[in-house]
DNA sequence: TTATTAAAAGATAAAAAGGTCTTTTAATAT
DNA sequence: ATATTAAAAGACCTTTTTATCTTTTAATAA
């Protein structure tokens, strides 16, 4: 469904958050780990998410990523279209240019019922609802929770 | 939401069945310009669908693509499956090797119910269906109605 | 003020997706 | 038979995505 960047942006930033709920501020290296992402990449990705204000950050010893806590909710909608562009929330589902209502598509009708409920729910879920319901539920973001629990275990 | 290729598939497939419902075979270049996808890209995608038997063809004068009016119908997703995997009806919505009920990402249920939306979609819509609604209700594969209307025109 | 830590910046590179072209094979019409 | 038509095969190329690495900048601690 998203690209690989997405993917790595969405599971770093619920990471960042749930952190944040914390009082931590984990680095690029801390992140890259517990998200199982690719280090430099993972750099890459909250170099460019931090340069377009969807998350801080602070060089140096102690540094490392945090949330605005004086913003709003981040909608995971609004990293994924900064990220992919909206081709997702506003294309047709065969690719079509011009398909609309007065030209629509063979599939017009049905893909546009799939792709309405996409859009409620990465406009409804957020970076911080989804950090506080992983932190409540104990959820997944790349280990699996049998070695986060072997790693507490060690 | 799909790849290109499965994009140009899907339409060229739907455009070709509707030529048949018309005793009609058409050929790549017809296809290619019909679903506005480039030509040489369009033959290689149908060769593959051929040599995978979701199509057939014929070589020489009067050649061209037809499908097996003696097979059932063929739902979508076995042609999206076939070039790009199952990972959409599969995959974790965060890109998680492991996420499963006993291991959720933090998406985990909500995106399990869109999934489930596509996977009905492309399970019950055909190939078929489509060309018989497309052609009942004039449906655009390509060009819009407009320029079909320009066309006709001429 | 210097050493250390960590992000920013930017160059480079490998892999996948998307697309193009030429040559070969097979069918048909004349 | 042979000329013509059209798909099959396969080589090649371009762009985008995914990823890696080095150098620079900025913050902090000692």
């Amino acid at each position: 469904m998203f690209k690989k960047e997405t993917e790595y942006a969405l599971r770093g930033m619920v990471y960042i958050q749930i952190q944040n709920l914390k009082d931590r501020r984990p680095g690029v290296a801390e992140i890259a780990h517990e998200i199982e992402a690719p280090f430099f990449y993972t750099a890459k990705i909250f170099q460019r998410l931090a340069k377009q204000g969807f998350v801080r950050s602070m060089k140096g010893k102690g540094g490392g990523f945090f949330l605005d806590p004086e913003k709003k909710d981040l909608p995971l909608k609004e990293i994924i279209v900064a990220i992919e562009g909206e081709e997702l929330f506003i294309g047709c589902g065969f690719g079509l240019k011009n398909c609309d209502e007065n030209n629509p598509c063979p599939l017009h009708h049905q893909y546009g019922l799939i792709r309405n409920e996409i859009n409620r729910l990465v406009s409804g879920e957020t970076i911080q609802s989804l950090a506080k319901s992983s932190l409540t539920n104990n959820m997944s973001l790349g280990f699996s929770r049998e070695n986060a629990e072997n790693k507490s275990l060690k």
